[in-house]
DNA sequence: CTGTTAGCGCTTTCAT
DNA sequence: ATGAAAGCGCTAACAG
């Protein structure tokens, strides 16, 4: 069978707790002896069983990530970043997956990770309150990414500052009628963009002394079909608009194809903005926000890791951390023709 | 603190055996017994540690899922369904990406899945022989998906035949120079459909009595850019070809915007055919190959799910399940005066 | 049907 | 610097 400690121990002449305290790199171990016993559990190919150690010492050595989706690139992004992170931390991930309201329900109802994992890592959920104190009875850290809360470890972005920059930027090319493509912010299953995003462009009209007009804001339902359909239907208003913010590239997508394939220019009949800046909207010619996904995941799976060493020097000093964005600008807005 | 399972026996006056087995749904418990410490469990806000069944138990109720990668459509579907379908079984998911080449080597150096899960899912992963010995020494059962080989469950589609498939549209469409952009068979990171897929492409010209041009088969590594500068090479050629197909639908979104881009038109000047079929490719128009993605994760991870409950009732009877694709024409391959 | 009693394989005082 | 021993919170025979 597999190698145990005993078996460590006897080989290197040394007791279990010797081995113990060598394998973890712990002090008050002689030189000679801590090579010993990594000699011996090398030859031994022994590697500690983690229940047992879970079990006796009350660390998991695990986070539990918490998503609405993992089909999306924002949050295929998150997971890659955060599954890195840890690995590298020796930490196991465990990724929980909400999918729909009523699998968001079940997870809060069940709380399957209560008693598995050293910290929670939640991604751009809007969270009620009752779920905040679900996940806070768990007893252990939590962050939070893509939204922020008082007293909670964060990183996200600033997505009304980053719409607004976007809408600005539209304005600024001398556009009045400026339609916002959204996600559904009574949506159960709502993440935090939506909200902030719709704010940030409706600010940036205000601004500049331009009333939002109702009809200008379609529900886009962060996906490129709905994004397709939200600007069929703003192209067919009886005075439609000369550029469309999108709340997110997929949505964007759907609009430059509605817009392309019906023999319309972009950006000369509509210019096209989104938010995200996936992959794919280079090649689109796509002018998006781009914000730092990688970054963002990084940066607070590292404080919290952090935290849980409590070798917090600072982690929680600054628990609120927002990361800059970035306009791209392509073509979709400012068309091929553009000098600069 | 936390209530324990001495807890829960106290209160209702059994021991912690009867508990476990209450609790468990095991056979030979009193209804009256089971309700009581059902009752007491739950006014105690009970769950058992998971550490110490594991320990105990030895089954980790916990299967550890390895992708490539977490970013791509494919991987995102499978993880998404095999995260529920492990949740509604009760069963954790640790989820290991590879990412690169190094982290690759990592992986399989390190091994971090061992003694901790109850078995291995791969996902589309052209594992080399010490690769295979390395998973198969965790001595728990290995699903693969998206692949087969002697010995190993399985689920997969016939990406040969359904390569030809594609192919065999394109040539009754009276196609004759097709050309294929693909994945790199020698990558490092290679998975599985970029090897397959340019067989089937070969056989089903070979089959036509046409000799497969070499000029005409271009690297698009799987991305969006790769297949726009892959198409943007073919359509350089000399002769360039009047289809392409490409072995991913990401790659044929760079085909198409570079076509559609620079005034040409599909298909009448260029056809185009995917493979997998994403959520986009119906916006886009695009002729695809749909692949059941979820359909294939969902019969690996419940056979094998069958086979460590040993209620493998046939779960291994079928090792190798490969399941159908379907050809689902759109305007990038026949136009939109099609009139069936 | 239920209780007793060994472990599962580690970590962690507490001694020495 | 090292060892002995007491758990960690369960599961699984084995009795009864």
């Amino acid at each position: 069978m597999v190698a145990s400690i005993e078996d460590v121990a006897r080989r290197a002449g040394v007791s279990i707790a010797t081995v113990s305290r060598a394998l973890r790199g712990l002090p008050d171990v002689a030189t000679s002896t801590r090579d010993r016993v990594l000699q011996a559990a090398s030859e031994l190919d022994y590697v500690a069983s983690p229940f047992a150690a879970r079990l006796a010492s009350g660390r998991t050595a695990t986070i539990g990530l918490v998503v609405p989706f993992v089909n999306r690139w924002f949050f295929a992004e998150v997971i890659d970043t955060v599954e890195n992170a840890l690995r590298r931390a020796g930490f196991d991930l465990l990724l929980y997956n909400l999918g729909d309201a009523e699998g968001r329900a079940r997870f809060f109802d069940v709380m399957p990770m209560r008693k598995r994992v050293d910290a929670v890592l939640v991604a751009s959920l809007v969270l009620e309150e009752a779920e905040f104190t679900a996940l806070t009875d768990l007893g252990r850290p939590v962050g939070l990414l893509g939204l922020q809360r008082e007293g909670f470890l964060s990183a996200c972005i600033d997505d009304v500052g980053s719409a607004r920059m976007a809408v600005e930027h539209l304005l600024g090319l001398g556009h009045r009628r400026i339609a916002l493509i959204g996600g559904d912010t009574d949506d159960p299953m709502a993440f935090t963009p939506p909200l902030h995003r719709r704010d940030g462009y409706r600010d940036a009209l205000q601004s500049a002394g331009i009333e939002p007009d109702p009809d200008l804001e379609h529900l886009g339902y962060f996906t490129p079909e709905g994004g397709r359909d939200a600007t069929r239907y703003l192209m067919s208003l009886p005075e439609p608009p000369t550029a469309i913010f999108a709340e997110s590239d997929e949505m964007a997508y759907g609009a430059l194809r509605v817009i392309r394939g019906s023999g319309m220019r972009v950006p000369e009949d509509v210019a096209v903005v989104g938010f995200d800046d996936q992959p794919l909207s280079e090649l689109m010619d796509l002018t998006t926000v781009r914000q730092p996904v990688a970054d963002q995941a990084l940066d607070i799976t590292t404080r919290l890791l952090a935290l849980i060493a409590e070798a917090d020097d600072g982690a929680t000093r600054d628990p609120a951390v927002v990361l800059p964005t970035e306009l791209v600008i392509r073509e979709s807005s400012v068309g091929a023709a553009r000098t600069d």
